[in-house]
DNA sequence: CGGGATCCCTTAGGATACTG
DNA sequence: CAGTATCCTAAGGGATCCCG
């Protein structure tokens, strides 16, 4: 950690030399959706090499951002309360970038606990309060994701299952959390219920 | 851009994608503050590397997220509204790094736009409201700021000047804002005023 | 002097293969 | 399945130099 500081005093450079090398957020994002294995980590980041996997871990351990905790005869990687606390730092992060996303690229992959917080950073609470409880089973670019809707608090599990509503879009992912839902097909269910999701799930543009 | 990026479609990836890079979000931070030349921005930030400096510079405009603004003579760098968006981020890295900053180390700086968006992302402004108007002036382990709080507003500049309440503290600033001021040096003014002055910045431990 | 560009060298990170 | 080991490329660090 010396030699890769920024020499500053702050909280911003504090952050940055904890949780802003390559790849350190994208693994605090996942474990932020659950307890994540070695292995469910990798299959989350398709694309990073396992040495940068296993140097990352370490090091947000020794940080104390996560731990190692043995779960029935396997290990499974879960935050510290202080690395809970990132959460902020996340879901701004991604309101923030997904304002300049469009269609993904073929090489891009769509990752059930990415989108989920996708999810989380798009929910509007006192939207959703006025609203009946729903559920809704949204595929994502071939991401399946079930999501149930109660009140101000809602959760996220993967694949499909019937639901209120269940649609589906390939590859205007940002412009239905924005709310234009004129590429989303609807594969069952009352289609107006599409605009109660895009009330209750909303990144302004 | 294409080299390095993560593969990967949400959010979080994109942001990281623009502003992941290593210095980007200190950058970023400064120019949160105000416009600054790149003398200013070498200046506060004294270890990153001219190439470097230049390099991200020219990454952030591309991106959208600074620009180059002529003043009277001289190129100053600025935040495009996009890029201001960012404050978020910003501040809420700043509040989750200040939880584990101790007292500053030897080599480590501290500089007037780090702390003035310490301030910022440490201010209460529902405390404030409920608070006289004050000023203070307050030197920071050799940082001076001047800081005026009128309501729920507040401004910061450099350097002392007359004010309410003069302090400093030189290696606690953690402690200071997290409402321990055993450390404080009341240079001028009512030392009850500190009181205030901690219930208007505050980072909780 | 402000605003960079160039050089060289070190090391983090990418690709891939291997091991307990 | 959960990581190590190795080799190589390219980003970053440091110093110096250049140009209007």
């Amino acid at each position: 950690m010396a030699a890769r500081d920024y020499g500053q005093y702050d909280g911003v450079t504090r952050a940055l030399e904890l949780v802003g090398e390559r790849w350190g957020l994208l693994i605090v994002r996942d474990l932020l959706v659950g307890p994540r294995r070695y292995g469910e980590l990798a299959e989350g980041l398709p694309r990073i090499p396992s040495n940068i996997l296993a140097a990352r871990l370490k090091e947000l351990q020794a940080a104390g951002i996560i731990r190692r905790a043995p779960r029935s005869r396997v290990i499974v990687y879960e935050l510290t309360p202080y690395g809970r606390e990132l959460e902020p730092v996340v879901l701004s992060l991604s309101t923030w970038g997904f304002k300049s996303l469009d269609a993904p690229r073929e090489e891009q992959i769509v990752t059930p606990d990415g989108m989920t917080i996708a999810l989380r950073s798009a929910f509007r609470p006192d939207a959703a309060a006025a609203l009946p409880s729903t559920s809704y089973a949204a595929g994502f670019a071939g991401t399946e994701l079930f999501i149930n809707v109660d009140g101000t608090d809602f959760g996220v599990q993967r694949g499909m299952a019937p639901a209120d509503l269940e649609f589906a879009t390939d590859s205007q992912i940002r412009a239905v959390l924005s709310g234009d839902l004129d590429s989303v097909r609807v594969l069952n269910g009352d289609p107006r219920l599409l605009a109660r999701f895009a009330q209750t799930f909303r990144l302004a543009a």
